[in-house]
DNA sequence: CCAATTTATTGTCATATGTCAATAAATAGT
DNA sequence: ACTATTTATTGACATATGACAATAAATTGG
């Protein structure tokens, strides 16, 4: 693996502003949180942080792309997120048994950021508005597991499909149309399905003139009826 | 609704002892966390959080067995958790848009203590190590569900029912027999299948010897065995 | 103790979805 | 540019599981 020069970080104050976790920090504080951070490039494929794995650092996202995903029985996985820059991660481990519990790889040529534990601890432990940052951060991950939850459990696969879609247009790509960064195999590890059941379903869609499919590039044509399939399940 | 003078708390301090969540607290603390908390008794099947609504306290229950569940499409629900005393809850939503995530009703007569989200937010900004309690706490929740994600939607029905059985005898009843509390569509609602299929494979763990059923007592005779089928999805 | 209601059991059937296989298309490596 | 590998498509088929229905058993309320 290679470090070029270029890419690495000239210095964490971009990473701080555009990471809104950061914003409440002091300039006193930020110092200990860069202190000992440093940044690693990574080529698509690449495991940035292994599940089951001793969770020793924080981890953000300053370049590329990347899935955040469980590591489940018979080496199926279920993505639970595509990671875009400034986002934070490292797991309910880091405060509990000290292991990460997800996996994350990269999609695309990324780079990340890894800041020891230990310096987001005792920040948390002096600055109570810190604390509560990482609460409400820990707390939207919650909220958004419960609602996938029940996605990938009580809704069929044209549900879960749709779900997937409104989540790439409007959460990941933020555009109706956008370049599929991923394989049908990580859409089915998006909705729970086959690799073979996500080429179909996609193609019903694309029949139905719910979405246009042009080689990696989708466009959502009719995204109320996508918003309609999503809730009928 | 009654509130019986012999069921409701004379002092907080009992609770406080209880949940771990708040040994941290100084005297001081504690008063400010006692201030405004008041003690309701629940009849059996009723509702103590309702999802959707206002989050406007904190709730330990402190008497009886609660479900606490995500209530889905179709009046379809998920059991997250069985509740025992001392169990603190009031979801994500309390630290993101002040609304209950899950509801919360009564198996049998039960007693909860409700204390007001700010008093617990004060003692968050003026106490980090409360604070990292609580973000703990949230920690744990989420690798829970992280297993929970993967156990429903990656198991079939006999590994779900396995893991079940599991969270029972082990986690809720701390007993290889206990005497079930919950309908079988109850345990449906803990491993996502119908009330149906919940006494069908019931009744084969039974033929083959893994469980005993007498009514409704049930008592786990081969744990490696419900090991395995867990493990073998 | 009896009627009314809820819960549990059991069987039949329909179907959503996975598995396997064969081919086609796209991508990557030399 | 050409082969090798990965990814996508499509079809045929098997099966896990839900839906529905009919009793049976258990629980509740008077």
């Amino acid at each position: 693996m290679e470090y070029p020069k270029s890419q690495v970080c000239k210095s964490c104050d971009n990473c701080n502003e555009k990471s809104k976790a950061f914003s409440v920090l002091s300039e006193d504080e930020l110092r200990i949180l860069n202190k000992d951070r440093f940044e690693v490039v990574f080529e698509p494929g690449q495991m940035v942080m292994k599940q089951g794995a001793p969770a020793t650092h924080f981890v953000s996202l300053t370049q590329g792309m990347a899935k955040l995903y469980l590591e489940g029985f018979d080496k199926k996985k279920i993505i639970l997120e595509i990671l875009k820059p400034w986002k934070l991660f490292g797991g309910p481990g880091i405060f509990t048994d000290m292991r990460y519990h997800y996996s994350v790889s990269t999609i695309s040529e990324s780079a990340a950021c890894f800041i020891p534990v230990e310096n987001v601890k005792q920040l948390i432990r002096s600055n109570p508005t810190f604390a509560e940052t990482m609460i409400v951060h820990s707390s939207m991950n919650g909220s958004r597991n419960f609602e996938r939850l029940l996605s990938l459990t009580q809704k069929q696969m044209p549900g879960r499909l749709a779900d997937v879609l409104l989540y790439l247009s409007q959460d990941v790509h933020l555009s109706m149309r956008f370049n599929l960064s991923i394989t049908r195999q990580e859409i089915g590890e998006l909705s729970n399905m086959t690799k073979e059941s996500a080429t179909r379903i996609l193609k019903d869609f694309e029949n139905e003139g719910i979405i246009r499919i042009d080689g990696k590039e989708i466009e959502v044509l009719r995204i109320d009826t996508l918003r309609e399939i999503s809730i009928r399940g």
